[in-house]
DNA sequence: CGCATTTTGTTTAGTGTCGGCACAAAGAGA
DNA sequence: TCTCTTTGTGCCGACACTAAACAAAATGCG
């Protein structure tokens, strides 16, 4: 198989590939249809298996929650929105959203080896605790993880084993977004992958450094949203101005373009649509776009200068920034970079629906990528 | 022997430690004369070999150069400085260190294992070109590394195992200082090190992750420099104003304490006296050092919220301002990063004298540490 | 001084991983 | 059908490490 030449033997690669194939995780299939080589034994094909274990993988936001099992490799297998108000108790939340993950398990009958939360707040590590999850109106601080983990308890989900409950992992979402498009979407290959982005309201950021997530020393990396792109900008609550968190987000695309905001929970969808719709008609679209492009550029310049990444991925209204207009930002990049070199870095948009769901289930699938047979059997 | 609690049992610690001996970079002593426990068999007692294989760092300034033989550990053997000017063919400056190097060697009579070059300047990776050697009036892009395996190769440097000549390794000096600083210095223990210091002219920056540099994907991370620190600040040659590269060199002290600035090649001695001589007695020298360390607090928290470090070691005139009033500078990045939390990350002054030398001699031994048998025996 | 105790170095046997190699298997082409 | 090519698989050995038993070097006590 051409997967013997990743740096390791046939004979070994064959073990393994028994292994992971009785341990449920993937399938072999000895006489593929469509041989690769074109001479000699065909390889075994090999695949994840569709009908292997999953993760239970969720996310919480403003105005509503999502549920869904995903397989090895990133394959949502099952998906259940849940509408409605989010109260300020995470553990009623988090209670209701394990609820409808149980019985997506129930339905399927999959068999269950982890559990990942997005939060849409600043994840503290070790400890598990959201600091900022303001649009959730859950208090500072909240030990998500924690929460969620009695939630996982209670809901009696058996884990991988049988017995033992499955193991919780909490992430910030643009973070596991970041790790998603590092595994499955536009950021395959990347040895140093930026991604930044805005919800609707604020920007993040997340770095992917040889597979795995920089989070920094306690999980508080790449609060990109306060480094200055316009000296003369607004004032920000941080007390400097002109931060990129308010002159480059949804809001600040609408206020540039001379358009009201709408609900909070809807500016992201809004200034997308502003863009999509009336950006070849409308020169005061055009011109907002433009100003917000420069001033991404000069902030991505800015993160490009200090940590040298090899690719840029985009996401949130910043992604729609670069579709509309990738070779202008690519220019301000280039032209604020102190290294041409480092300046000509790719900035591409996400590609993955769901990419946080992704990235948890991704962190839930962990440590079974890590050491499948302690994990499992 | 204590050594064996990290992880590993008795049987292999005396295997290795056997293997090491016979390797000659340590020192086995069955009979310390001071035991280190109270009862049982004293341990033997592991010590580098003080007469063990060295390698060859050298360093290169406006003014002359240093090469010297460290040995493992970072202990400095031998040095020898030159003085004179450096020219502005690199070949011909790192002929003349190569060589007085190799008189080093030839003094001692030590095995050389390895070659390191600590550069001023910023380094591409993988090529070893330095990009702004601009001190040095080399031109931009020399392949350093390749000129500097040139002069090795010609002085007839033996290399570990007798023919083949030793292997020269370059980073920029400022890196070099900080992965030191980890290993030896202020920066012990520490997962996610962030280094910032400047010479006469500019600032810069270093990270050290586990244990190893992170330079990014082409060796030019942490450029530090353009972070602004002052939005009404003076304009920069990168396009913004009030870089911190302007804001908080040893020029910006002179000018802000209302000094004429001396030679380029002592801007950091004349700050760093300045401050230690008048800071007690001259008003104007206590502004102007209280007004660096509030842009350079600015600046380290634009950096903290970045990447999330657990310590930080400051270098170079820098280091001289947390010396002089670390509760003020502790405070300012307290006060403007996000989370108390990652704003109260410990500042510490380097305590490494020759720290970029150290550093380029720990690059050369790097393999010698990852696989002994294999470069040496 | 002799002996038990404690702690550590060392030897030996056992285990698990992985590469090398030979052979078998499965196709393509003549 | 035979040969060639490519790949899966079983077997052996090298290697690294652990566990356990044993030997050695100190302390403390009678």
């Amino acid at each position: 198989m051409l997967t013997a030449e990743l740096g390791v033997t046939r004979a070994t690669a064959g073990a393994v590939a028994a292994e992971l194939e009785s341990l449920g995780l993937i399938t072999v299939d000895p006489h593929p249809t469509a041989p690769v080589g074109s001479q000699g034994r065909p390889s075994h094909r090999l695949a994840v298996d569709p009908d292997g274990p999953v993760v239970l993988a969720v996310q919480v936001h403003s105005d509503g929650f999502r549920a869904a099992l995903v397989g090895l490799g990133g394959r949502i297998v099952a998906t259940a929105p849940g509408c409605g108000t989010v109260d300020a108790d995470p553990a009623r939340v988090l209670g209701e959203v394990v609820a409808t993950g149980a019985e997506l398990l129930r339905e399927t009958g999959r068999r269950c080896v982890g559990a990942g939360f997005a939060v849409p707040s600043a994840v503290a590590e070790p400890e598990g605790t959201a600091l900022n999850p303001l649009h959730l109106a859950w208090e500072a601080g909240a030990p998500v993880r924690d929460i969620f983990q009695r939630c996982l308890d209670e809901a009696g989900i058996p884990g991988p084993s049988g017995r033992p409950p499955v193991t919780a992992f909490t992430g910030n979402d643009l973070n596991l977004a970041a790790l998603a498009e590092h595994r499955h979407g536009a950021g395959r290959g990347a040895r140093h992958l930026l991604v930044v982005g805005t919800g609707h309201r604020g920007v993040g950021g997340a770095l992917v450094l040889d597979g795995r997530l920089h989070t920094g020393s306690s999980g508080l990396a790449l609060e990109v949203g306060h480094l200055t792109v316009d000296p003369e900008g607004r004032p920000c609550h941080c007390g400097s101005r002109g931060c990129l968190d308010i002159e480059t987000d949804p809001a600040a695309l609408l206020t540039a373009a001379g358009r009201a905001a709408g609900p909070e929970s809807s500016l992201l969808e809004q200034a997308g649509e502003l863009i999509r719709a009336e950006y070849d008609s409308d020169q005061a679209v055009r011109d907002a776009t433009g100003l917000l492009i420069d001033r991404l550029g000069l902030g991505l310049a800015g993160l490009v200068n200090i940590l040298n990444p090899d690719r840029i991925v985009l996401a949130g209204l910043h992604r729609v920034l670069v579709e509309t207009d990738g070779e202008r930002l690519r220019g301000v990049v280039a032209d604020r970079s102190l290294w041409g070199r480092s300046g000509s870095v790719p900035i591409l948009p996400g590609t993955l629906a769901h990419n946080s769901l992704v990235g948890a289930a991704e962190l839930a699938w962990q440590p079974v990528l890590d050491d499948p047979l302690g994990v499992l059997g």
